[in-house]
DNA sequence: ACTCAGGTATTAC
DNA sequence: GTAATACCTGAG
């Protein structure tokens, strides 16, 4: 496959550190010229900021434009957004103005679920490792300037991997979380094409809550981060914990804080735009 | 040696 | 229903 090209010209709402920092993706790569070398569907991308330009080059299989388009969210308007919520109060506006260039990325389902299985009582630079390793051992090669990339392996490439070859991957007591919720994704049990047809979101999380290893934090990240695209749910980690006690609850004890009381508070002061409140916050708490 | 990290599943009140 | 507990792994 050929190299193609494509730049975005005027882009607002675009910073390369924002969107890959900000804790939703795990397979992208800055280098040495602060662009950044990333890996989704069947595509290597090395994306470049140049002013206000995005300059965007690699291996794609279908037209880089409408895969970066897509995948990047560009259609959507964050200054909308950004401009709601900052009204919303003075904490909003703060991390907002952090983490102005953030955009949530429409991410492969398949992917996101697998990625967010393997996050849970881990840390970011293993569950990348684990992944590398992953799509390295089962996944596509693919060829970019004389660099090899792995494409994420699909259900079908899992299939047959077993529970042992998990946990030789490092993936530790996620294996058996792994292997079962491939199987279950294969055999049809949770069919994922059906999850975009539903309407309401709750269903949709309850659908997966029965993938094993998926709990309600993992959920919500599936929901906000994947091409489902549910701006309507609050996920709920240590740092999310941590700044919604800080600014808003302030209990002594932050362990003592329900999760019920935080996402009733979020559900409240955020509504539809929950999950990009969460992720400004988040993102402003833990990296500010 | 020991704690900690983007939680979940299991078991016990 | 809600609270406690175990759980791979490897970096600091």
């Amino acid at each position: 496959m050929k190299e193609q090209k494509y730049i975005l010209k005027n882009a607002d709402s675009f910073e390369l550190k924002d969107i890959f920092d900000c804790g939703q993706c795990f397979r992208w790569n800055k280098n040495t010229d602060e662009s950044y070398t990333g890996i989704f569907k069947h595509n290597v991308i090395n994306v470049k900021k140049k002013g206000n330009d995005v300059i965007f080059k690699g291996i794609c299989e279908e037209n880089i434009k409408d895969e970066v388009e897509n995948y990047f969210d560009i259609n959507r308007n964050y200054n909308d957004i950004k401009e709601t919520l900052s009204k919303i109060d003075i904490n909003m506006k703060n991390s907002i103005e952090y983490g102005q260039g953030i955009r949530i990325l429409n991410q492969d389902l398949w992917e996101t679920i697998i990625s967010f299985i393997i996050s849970a009582n881990n840390n970011i630079p293993r569950i990348k490792q684990i992944i590398e390793r992953m799509s390295k051992k089962y996944g596509d090669k693919i060829v970019f300037e004389g660099k090899e990339y792995y494409t994420f392996p699909s259900a079908e490439q899992l299939k047959d991997v077993s529970i042992e070859e998990y946990r030789n991957l490092g993936l530790g007591f996620r294996d058996i979380r792994l292997y079962e919720t491939t199987q279950m994704i294969l055999n049809k049990e949770i069919d994922l094409k059906k999850l975009y047809n539903e309407d309401d979101t709750n269903t949709v999380r309850n659908k997966l809550l029965e993938l094993s290893g998926v709990g309600p934090k993992v959920a919500d990240c599936i929901l906000l981060f994947s091409d489902l695209k549910r701006f309507d749910v609050f996920p709920i980690d240590v740092w999310v914990r941590r700044v919604m006690n800080d600014l808003y609850i302030k209990e002594d004890d932050e362990s003592k804080v329900s999760k019920k009381k935080i996402e009733s508070l979020a559900k409240s002061k955020f509504g539809d735009l929950s999950g990009i409140a969460q992720q400004y916050l988040f993102y402003w708490r833990r990296d500010a």
